[in-house]
DNA sequence: GGAATACTAGACTGGCCGGCTAGAAAATCA
DNA sequence: TGATTTTCTAGCCGGCCAGTCTAGTATTCC
C-alpha cells in the first residue's frame, strides 16, 4: 500500500482532523472486514494491512480488539440507523412504499459488493457463542433499534388505510428482522438476491399488500 | 475422560463395529460443535478432548479438518432429512399439524440445550467467506432438499383442503427456510425462544391457517 | 513365526494472531 | 534553543492451532 510506504516512524505531522483519519480508516475497513467475514475470521492485521497502518497504532487507538469490535458494532448500528430513518421516515413515499424500497436499496447494495457483505448484526449474532459475552446485549438492542422504526413505519401504514388496521404491527416488525436476516445470509451462500427477493416477497404478502409490482405469493394471475 | 484412561497404545482389540466407534465419537463431538460455534471457532482439539481420541487418531481417520468439515455437514444433513421425514412425512397428522409439529419440536429442541446450538448450516453459511469453498454448494444442496420436502407438504396441504389452491407451494417453501435460519439466529443470540415464536406465528399467517392455538398476525380478537 | 496392517501416543513444527514495549519524531514549553 | 511531553510506530513475543512425524503395540495374514 502506498500509504504505507510514505509512513515515517515517529510522531507524524499534525493533521488538520486531529488525526481521527486514520482511527476512522481503520473503523471503515472494519466494518467491511466484519461484514464479509465475522469478527474472529478478521485479524487485526488484514484491517492493518488494508488501510496500511502498523500495528503499533492500532493498539495506540484501541485498547484490544473486543474494544474495537465493539466499537464497529456502534458504526455499523449508527450508519444503518441513519439509513433506516432515510427510507423508513421518508414522508413523500407512502409507508409500504418506503419499505419496499429500503428492500430493494439493500438488494441493490448486495449486488454491488457481488454478495460478499452481509449484516454485521447478523455474522456476530451467529459467532456469538465465541465471542465476548458483552457483544449480545449490544447486537439485540442495536436490532431492537431497527425493529421500532419499523413498527413505527407500519403504525403509518396502518393509518394510511395501508395495512389492516387488525395487524400487530410490533408483532409485524419483529417478524421482518428475524427473516430478513436469514434472508441477508442466504444471499450470502447463495451469492445472488433470489432469497432477498423471495423473502420481500413474502413479507409484503404477509402484510396483504395489494401487489404493485407482481409481488404476492400466488401463483401469476 | 474415562474413555481415554482406558485407551492402550497400539492396535486395539478388534471391534465388531470394525472401529467405527471412535471415528462416530469424532463426528458427533464435531457435529455439536459446529452447531455452536461453527467452523473457524471449533479448534480440532477442542473436539479431541471432548471425545478422549490423541490426536494421532484423527488424522487417521480424516484427511484435514477440511475432509472433516465436509463429513460434519453430510452426517447433520442425513440427520436432519431423516427428522424432516418424520415430521413432515407423518401421514396420520394433516400436513399443517405437521408442519407445526416440526416447528414445536426444534423449539423443544433449541430450548434443551440452552439456545446455545443452532443451525449447523446456517452457522457455516454465515462462515463462507472464511471457508472452504467446497462447502457452499454442498450447503446449497442441503437447504434445496429441506425445502423440497416442505414443498411437498404444502402441496399435500392444498390437496387436503387446508391451503388456498393459488398459493406458490415452492414459493412458500423458500420463504419459510430463509425465515427459519433467521429466527433460530435470532434465538440463540438472545437465549430465548421468542424469536422462533414470532416467525412460526407469521408464517401459519402468511399460509393463511385458521389460528388453532392463538396463531395468527392479528392482535387478540 | 514373521511381515503387514490398523490404530494409538503425543511431542514437534511452522505459521498466524493478539498484544506489548522501546523508541523516534513532532509539538510544546522554558 | 534545548528540554520535555505527546503522539504515534516498528517490530518482537508468547500462545494457539492445523498438521506432521516417529514410535509403539495389538491384530491379522501368509
Amino acid at each position: 500500500m502506498d500509504i504505507a510506504a510514505q509512513r515515517k516512524r515517529g510522531r507524524p505531522p499534525k493533521r488538520i482532523d486531529g488525526g481521527l483519519e486514520t482511527r476512522q480508516a481503520l473503523v471503515r475497513a472494519g466494518v467491511i472486514a466484519l461484514t464479509e467475514k465475522g469478527f474472529a475470521a478478521t485479524g487485526i492485521d488484514d484491517v492493518l494491512t488494508q488501510v496500511g497502518v502498523p500495528k503499533g497504532s492500532f493498539y495506540h487507538y484501541f485498547a484490544s480488539k473486543e474494544a474495537f469490535g465493539a466499537e464497529l458494532i456502534d458504526s455499523y448500528a449508527a450508519y444503518f440507523d441513519h439509513k433506516l430513518d432515510r427510507w423508513l421516515g421518508d414522508r413523500r413515499q407512502p409507508p409500504l412504499g418506503r419499505l419496499h424500497d429500503f428492500m430493494a436499496d439493500a438488494r441493490r447494495g448486495m449486488q454491488r459488493h457481488d454478495y460478499r457483505r452481509g449484516c454485521l448484526v447478523g455474522n456476530l449474532g451467529q459467532e456469538m457463542a465465541a465471542l465476548p459475552e458483552s457483544f449480545r446485549a449490544r447486537l439485540i438492542e442495536v436490532l431492537l433499534g431497527w425493529q421500532q422504526r419499523l413498527q413505527v413505519c407500519l403504525e403509518e401504514a396502518q393509518a394510511a388505510g395501508e395495512l389492516a388496521a387488525g395487524h400487530d404491527c410490533a408483532q409485524l416488525a419483529g417478524f421482518f428482522w428475524i427473516g430478513w436476516e436469514g434472508a441477508v445470509l442466504r444471499a450470502k451462500l447463495e451469492r445472488r438476491a433470489a432469497p432477498l427477493d423471495c423473502f420481500s416477497r413474502g413479507y409484503l404478502a404477509l402484510l396483504g399488500a395489494t401487489a404493485p409490482e407482481g409481488f404476492g405469493f400466488t401463483k401469476e394471475g
